[in-house]
DNA sequence: TAATGATATATCATTAAATGATACATAAAG
DNA sequence: CTTTATGTATCATTTAATGATATATCATTA
């Protein structure tokens, strides 16, 4: 958000997520939009604007890299070490907002 | 996001989500801050700018009201019955999101 | 063969979200 | 008396997300 780039802060958007989560395996972009589709069973898409913004940053960040294909029509993107670590801190923080919820509602009695 | 109100599709941020569930119990402001921070164990802190404008939002969406309270000095909320609604769905959301990687890193035969 | 829909990449202008900076006021503590 | 903590609030700016749009190829089908 505003005076503060996420991925230089070590944060990822819910979009960003996604997008770094499909390129553990190498994709391109176009295969990327269909994945996290069906990934999450149509609740989360992204469109191609979306898309191509947040890959450009995502390169920039080397978070993701071209990955070595030969088909010359086609981009293919993998995810770089440091960003699976830091998809991997990010699995964790939204892992703690959960527990966070959870704790504010048990202390309530309340389950989730 | 962009030409997308968030709340009005029914999502939250992360600054909404954590606002909204410091007040499934009644508080003011300042309270909310230091709440979040203390939670979060200071890894995730929102100052007065953002708190109060999304207070705003979450009031025109009503997903919070006015707590009634005699303090005069202090606006409380807490909040609605419709907030804490969205608040489970987010949670799940989010809950969501941590399979969606576990799914991925366990196809790889990695743990997270 | 012509048209259509799926595949594929990309940019621009716009809107929404987040926040640093700033302002102001009161109460407590030193 | 001065500083620190408490408490609320707005403005201007930056970043994020996206609808609209453009372009091109390939496979299918009418």
């Amino acid at each position: 958000m505003a005076r503060n780039d996420t991925l230089e802060m070590g944060e990822l958007t819910d979009t960003a997520y996604y997008i770094l989560l499909s390129l553990v395996e190498a994709k391109h972009g176009y295969l990327i939009m269909q994945t996290i589709e069906e990934m999450t069973d149509q609740r989360f898409s992204i469109g191609p604007a979306s898309m191509y913004t947040t890959i450009k940053k995502l390169l920039a960040s080397e978070l993701i890299k071209l990955f070595e294909d030969h088909d010359p029509k086609r981009k293919t993107y993998i995810a770089t070490e440091k960003g699976i670590d830091l998809l991997k801190k990010e699995v964790n923080r939204r892992r703690e907002m959960v527990i966070h919820a959870e704790a504010v509602f048990n202390r309530k009695g309340e389950q989730l």
